[in-house]
DNA sequence: TATTGTTATACTCTATAACTATA
DNA sequence: TATAGTTATAGAGTATAACAATA
């Protein structure tokens, strides 16, 4: 509480209220759409594509709970789901006991393929149709310092304990 | 499924992967602030903000369902939690017995002001500090069509048989 | 002791459908 | 009949804290 004078001026201000509004309407979308093609969650689906992304097709917990923002039981929950489901399989491991790597199966990969042909579509048709190619590669040029800035910020899953430097 | 080509060029992809990334991490931020500062939820928040907004303080539950994405009754529900703490009162309509009106208190506003602040400085120094004025001024441009383009979609169940040039 | 992950639990939120009432 | 809103309910998702195991 210093010296941080807090205001918006109006184009900063719609700028914000734009985002939300896009992506909350984005989302909503595309929620519906990867429910009904696949039966998938937002959530499933990123981690599913995380792992479909991967050169193993494996990655710890701690570094999917990095990726994706939640906290790690909420990660275990939904990994527990995808294993349920036979799109993912969890296994100690072999360099440090204490991790576990989760690994995209072939019914995984199958139900990734499924799902992303109508997924891109949507965004595809929501996000990207008013927008021509040189818009969104300055759009492209916007996000990524934004992203970074935040990334370097704050450490996200692991939440401090007690004291937290800050 | 025959003439759909579904992709997205590496540029798109990562515009649309970082405007997921930044919008969750911003989202997240936020939600925390508007908790620690207010006892308000997002969705709380953004509805007294537009009744704060409004001229006279009051909407109707339908023109605020339509600008918050959710259902009817989860509007309700948001409501009557808002009503339960005394920052919105809900009255039948004078014009039209079937709606509600839902207008701020003066508790609402209070309420309201002593967590924007706060709000305005995450939102600040997360989103904006990357950002210069103009690209705060290209983004908003960016957005603004992005943003009609999806209101004025209706319905997307299940209609993805269009297929323009591109 | 610190880290990785799980479990148990409690809670918030959202959606669907049935219902009431007004137009 | 169509619209506005509520209620009941059911389910998904998330966070917190306690816990066990490994480093």
């Amino acid at each position: 509480m210093s010296d941080t004078p807090p205001s918006l001026d109006p184009v900063q201000l719609g700028a914000y209220f734009d985002l939300i509004e896009v992506t909350s309407l984005l989302r909503h979308a595309v929620e519906q759409q990867l429910r009904e093609a696949g039966e998938l969650s937002y959530v499933q689906f990123q981690l599913l594509a995380r792992l479909g992304d991967s050169p193993t097709g494996s990655h710890r917990m701690t570094d999917l709970a990095d990726g994706v923002v939640y906290s790690r039981s909420g990660l275990t929950y939904q990994a527990g789901l995808l294993e349920k489901a036979g799109l993912v399989v969890r296994a100690p491991s072999p360099d440090d006991e204490r991790s576990t790597t989760v690994t995209i199966t072939d019914a995984g990969r199958t139900r990734l393929a499924e799902v992303l042909p109508g997924h891109i579509e949507v965004v595809s048709g929501l996000l990207f149709e008013p927008l021509s190619r040189d818009d969104v590669e300055v759009l492209a040029g916007l996000l990524a310092p934004v992203r970074d800035h935040m990334r370097s910020t704050p450490p996200r899953s692991a939440a401090p304990r007690r004291r937290s430097g800050r």
